[in-house]
DNA sequence: CTACTTGCAAAAGGTTTGCAACCGG
DNA sequence: CCGGTTGCAAACCTTTTGCAAGTAG
């Protein structure tokens, strides 16, 4: 199955074991067409539901936290006590509707900037990311 | 003192009761020049301190969000575990600087944006935040 | 073998809640 | 007085940590 081999190549090239459950998750991360978001928490339900698989949460905070170091996924900003991730790493855009608090993508080339600010001395841009929040018509 | 007046008006019109703890509050964040970026901690902190003024953390967290329904001060997205809230009620946008955890506020209209998106069939934008996340160069 | 990983449980924030006491109108 | 508000502590939820046991190379 060259799925597996693919993952372990990329775990590997950002300096990652691949150890059993990194390997796991990463199949549930990035073995899909559509870009998904999610917690720690979804994420957790999504592993361990039916009893299946079983990785400790702690496990769970780590290799997220190593993927999104390793640039493999991309922490998206909300305004909650919670951590959200998106395993599409491309440059783009999210409506929030604060409603059902659920993200959707926005595609990078819908939103297009005429003016953006110089950045502060001695920094430069490292992202620039666009939150339209939705209500009620 | 007029500025009292003022902040008791902006209660009343908010339907919440000008208490002291609110009063106090309110005028620690609206009674100030520079717009005020802050979490449910700093302020309390900031109020705390000294031990002049005692107001529960419970009560600060109501007020806050009391004073965010009211409109009087804006929730920021951030990607940790924590509420910012800001006392810049106009529509602006924020470098966030992840070193020092800090954001600074950008003017409006020193965001143009040249094209967006349109909204989900049954939802209008309700506002548009920009994040310009930063790295040293 | 050795260093990196995992799993567990406990701890550490941050935020919310239940309820009796309090107070503004 | 009445109903909204406060304060306290306990509860809750998410995330982090310490450490012993496991495992990839």
């Amino acid at each position: 199955m060259q799925q597996k081999k693919e993952i372990i190549n990329k775990l590997r090239s950002s300096n990652l074991r691949p150890t059993k459950q990194r390997i796991l998750i990463a199949k549930k991360l990035f073995d899909r067409k559509e870009t998904f978001h999610f917690t720690a928490e979804t994420l957790n339900k999504e592993i361990n539901r039916k009893g299946q698989n079983k990785i400790s949460l702690a496990t769970i905070y780590n290799t997220v936290e190593a993927f999104k170091r390793a640039g493999h996924i991309r922490e998206i900003l909300t305004n909650n006590c919670k951590s959200y991730y998106d395993t599409n790493i491309k440059s783009h855009h999210h409506f929030y509707d604060p409603d059902s608090k659920k993200l959707t993508d926005i595609d990078y080339q819908e939103v297009i900037m005429k003016k953006i600010p110089n950045p502060p001395k001695g920094k430069k841009i490292k992202d620039l990311e666009v939150v339209i929040s939705l209500q009620k018509k």
